[in-house]
DNA sequence: GTCTATAGGCCGATAGAC
DNA sequence: GTCTATCGGCCTATAGAC
């Protein structure tokens, strides 16, 4: 089958993430997404009622991807930790862009958002740990990945970061 | 000289971070920030003639503070990984709070935040990797402050974190 | 320095044509 | 399914009394 051509919904979650990611829930307005996916507001509206709705279906998203990436994580070449990390800087993915979305909604206080993050957060740790046979090693590399995430997101990266990471855990005889 | 009252600019700087941090800058309006100071909107635009008025004088605070912060960090008892990894986690003060709204703030592509916090923290990594004498090993530790920090932020903080961190850098020889 | 009143614009949401 | 037109409300900011 031809791959289909991305449906209104769907351009509609776009360009709301997309929005949240490059400029905060401020600028993600209901005109702001409407433009940026080309659809008039009452369009938009007519996929999703409300903005709450929005939320809702982004999230739902959200969860799908990541159940696909702990999947992912568990059978990687160069293993679950080595996958860990160099996913948690940006990779430009889909995955990527509607996980920060998610944690700029959860920053307002959104449970729905937060839960999301949590559980996302406990599946990395399930793998993490499992392969690692070592709970504080897998908490630190957890908040480590957390660290190069929130560097990312705050444009804060400093070079060589991953580098730099992967030659302490070299010294811990994980990589 | 008696402790003196907190001022209605610094109640109001105050307030406009008390919102940023627990309902994000969508709830940060004037109207939330000069209710929650006990102020009027016309007598907080007196202070702070413009929103942006607003920003500017909490990121110059912010500034302030973390000056103070590297400077008792250098110093501390416990040596700066352990006050650094320590205040990294929630810890209620002032700093905390300054540090958390200015991160709203930058998500929101303000230039002048992103560098605030960028400063900081060059005056955080200065201090551990003089302390250290191993740029992998304090780019890795911050790395991990930031995670602390993340989670904290996001509430997701993971119970005995910073416990299991500690038992990890102990293997590392740096606690 | 602090207040009330109000201007002017943008927000989320509804109604109804096509 | 998508559009335009429009409503009431809230947002930033100004004006001017006290």
């Amino acid at each position: 089958m031809a791959a289909a051509e991305r449906s209104t919904r769907d351009r509609v979650l776009d360009s709301f993430e997309t929005l949240l990611v490059t400029a905060g829930s401020r600028a993600a307005t209901l005109d702001a997404v409407a433009a940026d996916a080309k659809v008039s507001k009452g369009g938009l509206l007519y996929h999703f009622p409300s903005k709450d709705e929005l939320v809702v279906g982004m999230l739902a998203r959200l969860r799908e991807q990541g159940a696909a990436d702990a999947a992912k994580m568990r059978t990687a070449k160069k293993g679950p930790v080595d996958y860990y990390l160099s996913t948690s800087a940006h990779t430009g993915s889909d995955f990527d862009r509607a996980l920060v979305a998610a944690a700029r909604i959860a920053q307002e206080h959104d449970q729905r958002a937060s839960e999301a993050l949590a559980d996302l957060r406990d599946g990395w740790f399930t793998v993490l740990r499992e392969h690692l046979g070592d709970e504080a090693l897998a908490r630190t590399i957890q908040l480590i990945g957390d660290g190069l995430y929130f560097d990312d997101t705050m444009g804060l990266q400093a070079k060589g970061a991953l580098t730099h990471v992967r030659n302490v855990l070299r010294r811990l005889d994980v990589l």
